[in-house]
DNA sequence: TCTGATACCATGAGATCCCATGGTCGCCCG
DNA sequence: CGGGCGACCATGGGATCTCATGGTATCAGA
């Protein structure tokens, strides 16, 4: 399975367009056509962090399949779709590879003149390359922590470790 | 598979006309013909929410399925066929992507001079901008407080390595 | 004839496409 | 081993087209 992997940081120019990198829109050729035909990522705002998900048509699939399970018609449902879908930008890439970032996704997290992409496995995310940084060092801290703490105890509780991440992420 | 994503908000001219989202209409145009040949839409008050329901066929089909699971002459078969096909109402859409909103059914939803169209995966929503917030945002809260127990269920496999990455966050 | 509704037309702003440039990396040939 | 050639990729700008939106004309029913 190919998998978006390690960092690149792209300049936005005055239209609000980025390059997507290369190595990712070749996973996203790999997986799948996201704008009816044309290739294009899933997109929405980050939960907790201030940052974009990102992703292609396998991601898409994963948000299907969490709604498959509620019940059609309920509120609930409705209540989660909007989150899930209604929060989702379908960004089409265009014949250079690039996309374009509306001003409110921008807003979101701080982009103005530059973009990092960060590739997570079967997504990325899309951060202000210093908003990044400061996050990354924070997080090399936070899996120092973790893995000590995980080496005294001999239970580790929930979740496997995996070596990179510091949590249970990974999924829409 | 497409989709309804994402939200647009669009103005109601002096006629009750709005256009439909140029998206959402490409989904429609692939869903199939709602109108009898013409492109239109099904559209009837949301049960929980006040807002309307709308799709294409697809939208129509799942109605269908779900009344034919219950048994026939039953109250409750009749009582929700009333509910989910009595307000219904088809939208044509007009030669440049616009519907006529009745009155009736703006007024359910309080809209007056713009409508945000919401993107729900298998149908979308039609709400009134400022009361579409309110319910943005309890979503996203709802989402947080089920995202815990929605990872648990629906962790595929791949939990990939992501060597770059520092940050275990950021699912949905 | 009057009214409401539907179809047709016009326009401006925004988005999309296409072409051009410069720089970097890898490869091949000298 | 070094130099040069070519491919790929990020970036910038200009032209074109789409879309949302307002207005006018046509048609049917009352």
């Amino acid at each position: 399975m190919d998998r978006f992997v390690s960092t690149f940081t792209n300049r936005i120019d005055a239209k609000g367009r980025v390059s997507v990198p290369a190595p990712f829109r070749a996973v996203l050729e790999r997986d799948g056509y996201a704008d009816g035909g044309a290739l294009g990522i899933y997109c929405y705002p980050s939960l907790d962090a201030t940052a974009l998900d990102a992703g292609g048509e396998r991601l898409a699939r994963t948000i299907d399949a969490l709604l498959a399970d509620l019940p059609s018609y309920s509120d609930e449902r409705d209540e989660l779709s909007v989150a899930l879908y209604g929060d989702v930008q379908v960004l089409s890439i265009d014949g250079d590879g690039r996309v374009v970032l509306p001003a409110p996704l921008r807003a979101h997290c701080g982009i103005v003149t530059e973009v990092t992409f960060v590739g997570l496995g079967q997504k990325f995310q899309i951060w202000e390359p210093g908003r990044f940084d400061a996050r990354r060092l924070s997080a090399r801290d936070k899996v120092r922590e973790t893995r000590k703490l995980l080496s005294a105890v001999t239970t580790p509780d929930t979740r496997p470790l995996t070596p990179a991440s510091g949590g249970g992420d990974g999924q829409v």
